[in-house]
DNA sequence: CTGGATCCTAGTTGATACTG
DNA sequence: CAGTATCAACTAGGATCCAG
């Protein structure tokens, strides 16, 4: 999805901030991982096999911009860099939850219909 | 958001599956309004006053083959179309409610920050 | 009134190659 | 290892016109 905050900005729908967030393509699953601990930028590619190592970056760098993710670069010889949640990110810890079950429901309604 | 069924269906993340659903760039706030109650298309497009015509009809039809929409058509002249939750639509109340408070909370941190 | 069909553009994404 | 740069391709989305 393409980010328009002025759009998001505008609006007066709640609802529609928090996806602008957190409905990037990868940005959901990112976060549900990092909620289980800090990663390595090369974890998180393992993670997430479908994402193209740049598109991993731009929606890491988006996550980091909103303070959702803080990002830590080590000065170390091979380089070494790390993210985890904020204080701020980890507050959508109940939301990631909320989706991830309506997920399963989702999914299983899927197989009933297959 | 594209919507990449493919992709998502072969993922083992959940959160991704109910993005990939409710992850449209207007399907948030059209199902927000329509937990409040159902709907003509005309009504639904003054709410979205910033989704083109084009926009809103797509949306809804994806919603509708999501199985979280019903679309009634009157056979009357002028015409009407209804739209409102099926079950399995409301059932995504709590999560729209998450949503919904957490981008509250995000947007009073952005003023803060301004 | 509620759309469908078409055309068109800007923005998004992938592939590939390169670098500190 | 963890990116950046560049180019090509794709697609979402707007504008407009037509129709039941």
């Amino acid at each position: 999805m393409a980010r328009k905050r002025d759009d998001d900005s505008k609006t007066n729908c709640a609802v529609e901030a928090s996806l602008g967030v957190i409905g990037g393509r990868w940005k959901g699953v990112v976060l549900y991982w990092l909620l289980k601990g800090t990663h390595r930028f090369g974890e998180l590619r393992k993670r997430l096999p479908n994402c193209s190592q740049r598109m991993l970056t731009l929606q890491l760098r988006e996550l980091e911009e909103d303070g959702l993710v803080k990002r830590t670069v080590y000065a170390e010889v091979p380089p070494r860099v790390e993210y985890e949640l904020t204080a701020f990110g980890r507050s959508l810890e109940p939301v990631l939850m909320g989706l991830r079950e309506w997920g399963e429901k989702y999914k299983r309604r899927l197989q009933r219909a297959a």
